[in-house]
DNA sequence: ATCCTTAATTAACGCGCGTAAAGTTTTTTG
DNA sequence: CAAAAAACTTTACGCGCGTTAATTAAGGAT
């Protein structure tokens, strides 16, 4: 490598004996010019370690290689998770990602919304706050950008929606322990930010009436994002005030169960569906920490790596497509029935 | 808000009654003009919705409004929650931060890098890999672009280094687990990643020796960052084989007292200080979800905001010195010692 | 060797904005 | 109220690259 800091294409053409339009056209597709030619801006790259101006380069694109991942909380594992595979499978298909946390508020998915569509993304992955959504921002984004829409569906927005069975979901779990012992009450928070929470409330509603058994819901109070807290508190509450219906308990989500599970480790009591446990504990996602709570936890899984290739394939048929499906996608993946030892 | 789509600042001055470069200005410093002049484009802002083009705003600077925060792994909890205070400390402070994560790759760091230089950042928060990282990459990055190391610490690189005193971690945990009970074994991987890891050891053998006890290094097999799995593997072997030579247990890091966790629960151990518990377990980090382990872990916090804080002041200290300090600036942040349920 | 196709070169314009210089207007100050 | 200072306008160039049109060179097939 040369000690000689190159300043532009112009230079650099220079230095591998080519024109600029020629190490131009290179840059936008390598394999558009001649190997020979290709060979000797190669080597020439090995040597100078040029890179063209990002900005200079998009300035005059009508779109670029960005892909935006947008998430509502990145600190959430289950968004951390989901939003790794998706980032590694962009990288692998040549996109450069630029992964947004909305950090669970409005203002901020709005402005991550407008701040990427100056960016000219080829595309967006978005997985929307939900009901603090703002629906006209996300509107507008979804107009000007091809934007794949995930894990929360919001009616009409984008071009597909990718995301899982939530009624698959529910259908696993309620099967499995009404199979294996008392049918489960449905343990929630009062007011879900996010739409599958609904939706797997209803399932859960639909599938005990479908078998003629009586449902429970039980709802508790907390806003914000510290789930777990939530389930804690809540379950020491229900269980303090006696309004456990049954002792088979399904929570909405993994974070609440992982919550459910401290509070019934620091009541004593026994987690499990051997003798000598008192109630059973089951959920959905397969948050990455459900191996590890005590004890571990019943799940229904998201299949995350078919979700994320779901979302890459979608992303690509809609670049292809030039940004515009004739109808929308929606695409839901069924659940992954997790049998451990919470249930 | 008016239906026509501005293509240019020029067309949007026109528009606000004004000179490009006054508007221009306006975007680059809005306090830099009259208050009338800034109320006038304020106000044509409202009815037109105009952004300048980020790629032609940023070609001709020397440096932009961008931060990158760049993490080895963000599916770590750990350092999703000391991204996401950073990235929101950068966004309250006027700044736009892009975050990444090097998915504990060595390769992915290096581009992560390389590629940041290009997009002339004000300034970048970097917690590298260790262990993995390439030096020379990170050497090379460090001369371009005015960077601040946090979490782990390399040697000579950057302009500062913001970061936990592992001292003060380890000396915490192992004073109370030694005045409350048995005098504690380190729990750690043969081959940490990171070099906290290595300053823990080294801070538990030396604060074990000036209190004239003998310490015992416990070393479990695994690679990657699934720690937890480690952690859960490792616990259930030295315990099945007997080499756990005291009944208190410092894991070097959360994540691996989780397995640790897990693995006593599955072998009906129980864990904590009161009676009938056989064995006390305690960590560092301050891990998020080490509120909900069962039972409750004890351990050494982070003081994440604090640490977040000093890190943008120093981000800033840096960017108005020019990107370059005198001497490397170091600091190191003491624990704050949590007790819970497990020691 | 000739023709034909493909690829590279040369020359030139445009993109949207930063920025500097020179001139004009507005505001502040004594 | 005049002078000085500050803010704005006009004009113009430059940034690095995309891109196009016209031209020339290179490689393959007959």
């Amino acid at each position: 490598m040369s000690e000689h800091k190159i300043r532009n294409m112009e230079e650099f053409a220079a230095l591998s004996g080519l024109s600029r339009p020629t190490v131009s056209k290179y840059f936008n597709d390598p394999g558009s010019v001649r190997p020979t030619t290709r060979k000797r801006i190669e080597d020439a790259l090995e040597r100078y370690d040029f890179r063209p101006n990002i900005y200079a380069m998009n300035q005059n694109r009508s779109l670029t290689k960005n892909v935006g991942i947008v998430v509502p909380y990145l600190a959430d594992p289950f968004f951390a998770e989901i939003a790794r595979i998706i980032e590694l499978r962009c990288i692998e298909a040549g996109f450069s990602p630029i992964l947004y946390s909305a950090h669970g508020e409005q203002k901020l998915e709005k402005e991550i919304l407008e701040g990427l569509t100056a960016l000219k993304p080829a595309g967006v992955f978005l997985a929307p706050l939900g009901r603090l959504s703002d629906r006209g921002a996300i509107e507008r984004f979804c107009r000007d950008v091809p934007t794949v829409l995930f894990d929360s569906n919001i009616e009409d927005m984008g071009e597909a929606f990718v995301g899982s069975d939530n009624f698959s979901f529910v259908q696993q779990t309620v099967e499995y322990l009404c199979r294996t012992g008392a049918p489960p009450c449905f343990f929630e928070m009062r007011t879900p930010a996010n739409p599958n929470a609904n939706k797997r409330r209803k399932a859960y509603l639909q599938i005990m009436d479908a078998a003629g058994l009586e449902p429970h819901v039980i709802k508790v109070d907390g806003e914000g994002w510290g789930f777990e807290e939530i389930g804690r508190r809540g379950a020491h509450e229900v269980i303090a005030t006696g309004r456990l219906p049954t002792d088979t308990v399904l929570c909405s989500n993994d974070r609440l169960a992982i919550g459910f599970l401290s509070a019934c480790y620091e009541r004593g009591l026994r987690v499990g569906r051997g003798d000598g446990c008192a109630i059973r504990v089951a959920s959905h996602d397969d948050h990455p920490f459900s191996r590890f709570t005590c004890p571990s936890l019943t799940t229904a899984a998201h299949e995350y790596e078919a979700v994320a290739d779901k979302c890459m394939n979608t992303l690509f048929s809609l670049i292809e497509a030039g940004g515009r499906f004739a109808a929308r996608e929606e695409t839901l993946i069924p659940a992954r029935l997790i049998l451990r030892a919470s249930a």
